[in-house]
DNA sequence: CCAGACGCGTCTTATACGTT
DNA sequence: AACGTATAAGACGCGTCTGG
């Protein structure tokens, strides 16, 4: 066993075919069929369940797998102990899009001054959604925010530490819940934390949110928008309303604060982690 | 120590076979 | 017919062995 062998593995589990397998790692079909093979020959189990089109990770093929991303992060890990400069590798980092703007520019700034060789793949994207990518391995890290005490889903065997604490404020035009019209909240898709507390809010003061409707918005952008012409309040971090720099009037009112966590799987460790770990908590 | 012979492993190409 | 996998045959590169 190689570590050609358990880069074929990989792809081929990744992409499910042998086909593509090859025209990625830029080697013919066949080659990838017979590494498959040996492997297979070699530890004594199939690795895949062939179907028609598709090639199956097999239950010891999705134990295998794990190990296999293990020891080539560690490969790569030992060549950047070696020569740290020389060394590319790719740190796939999930994001809420309000700690991407708000939290991540100046550490990331530090983080690639201090390792070059370090390319970082930033994906924004809602907490739920990060989760799924990262219990998928297709993220290695992510930061997302979770109420304290809440535990991530057992699928995923995360290890996570409190990164930022965000303090939470409801934002709205002067006297906008004095008006006696229909009141509109702006909120994310679901799946995002932050709408998870403006529906614990609307439950609690608005009898369950009636006479409230929610609006479903894209960005925070079109959040503030709204929410300066009067068209409706919504729930954000004071860091990103920092970042909005309003000249408008708005009324802030803080509501909660709420850890944003920087999540990994468990036993994931490699020195590029390590170092963007350092760099987020510092 | 060096050069040639040899064996082994890995690769590609061509082809067969099964499924949709 | 198109797609995907498996197999066979031959080419190539590399390491080891051996004789000069």
């Amino acid at each position: 066993m190689d570590f050609l062998s358990l880069t074929v593995f990989c792809a081929v589990a990744r992409e499910q075919s042998v086909t593509r397998a090859a025209a990625l790692l830029g080697r013919a079909p066949s080659n990838i069929t017979t590494r498959l093979r040996q492997m297979e020959a070699e530890l004594g189990v199939p690795l895949f369940e062939r179907q028609t089109k598709r090639m199956l990770l097999s239950a010891q093929g999705r134990i295998y797998l794990e190990y296999a991303q293990r020891m080539l992060t560690l490969a790569e890990d030992a060549k950047m102990a070696i020569q740290p400069a020389h060394t590319a590798t790719t740190l796939r980092v999930g994001a809420m899009e309000c700690t991407l703007a708000s939290r991540l520019p100046v550490p990331l700034a530090r983080f690639k001054a201090a390792w070059p060789a370090i390319s970082v793949s930033l994906t924004a994207g809602p907490s739920a959604q990060l989760l799924r990518a990262l219990a998928a391995q297709e993220l290695d890290c992510a930061l997302l925010a979770q109420q304290p005490g809440a535990s991530f889903p057992n699928t995923l065997h995360a290890q996570e530490v409190p990164a930022f604490e965000e303090e939470l404020q409801l934002l709205c035009s002067s006297g906008y819940w004095a008006h006696g019209a229909q009141k509109v909240l702006a909120v994310f898709a679901p799946g995002c934390s932050y709408r998870a507390v403006a529906e614990a809010w609307l439950h609690e003061h608005h009898a369950g949110g009636e006479g409230v409707t929610l609006r479903q918005v894209a960005s925070y952008h079109e959040m503030f928008a709204y929410t300066a012409v009067g068209a409706c309040a919504c729930i954000m971090p004071a860091s990103v309303i920092t970042l909005m720099v309003p000249d408008v009037t708005l009324e802030r009112t803080t509501l909660c604060t709420m850890p944003t966590w920087l999540v990994s799987r468990s036993g994931f460790l490699s020195t590029a982690f390590a170092a963007f770990s350092r760099e987020i908590l510092a």
